[in-house]
DNA sequence: CAGTATCCAGGCTGATACTG
DNA sequence: CAGTATCAGCCTGGATACTG
């Protein structure tokens, strides 16, 4: 196990870097791990508000970690995708979820007591 | 890569189950893999307020990743160590760690365009 | 359908002052 | 030293209404 020597640097959640730390970016990215997904496809499943996903998708757009193509339909269709980068953070990201799955119900009981 | 099929079940950083999406938890994590710490040697490092250092401290003893060792001396000494259930976050934490060591350039790069 | 535009409450966070 | 208490600002996130 190799943590980064320098522990200020930003390499965790916290606020700084990437918004892994903030509420929604990490689920976003789960939803696209199977391919492209409309906006309405998004905000469903997610219970998340129009205004709240728009901006999400948007810094998320900024930071390289997906694609947006909009269709020139009527009605309109956009569809956000993982970028190459945006789907390395799925590695880690598993990661997360593996040790909630294993560990969860020892910090429910711990905070029981 | 596996993730967890159900994807609301607050397996993610988000802020419902553990902290892990929060400021602090995880930086607090690493200062102490090397072992225990007293309140100031974390205070100082981490640039944090008393008053949030004690909150999160607090909230992690909780859910049964830190122990908190009072001496009754004078001055007092209050030591916190990880205890193995929050030493195994160390793993999953170092890979969030080695993500953003190998691709922060790239989002900053995208981030400027 | 895929957003924008406002407004607003609550939580996180920090600064400052004080205590056993 | 290791906190607690209080006050205040910011920002995230949500509710609601409206638009091309």
């Amino acid at each position: 196990m190799t943590l980064d020597p320098d522990l200020f640097s930003d390499c965790l959640p916290g606020r700084p870097l990437i918004r892994i730390g903030d509420k929604w970016t990490t689920k976003i990215i789960v939803c696209l791990r199977d391919g492209p997904r409309r906006f309405g496809e998004l905000i469903v499943p997610l219970r998340i508000t129009a205004k709240v996903l728009t901006e999400s998708l948007r810094a998320m757009e900024r930071d390289g970690l997906i694609t947006r193509t909009a269709y020139d339909t009527n009605p309109p269709r956009v569809e956000y995708a993982l970028t190459p980068l945006g789907r390395t953070l799925l590695e880690p990201l598993a990661a997360i979820c593996a040790w909630t799955a294993a560990h969860q119900p020892a910090v429910l009981e711990a905070r029981a007591t």
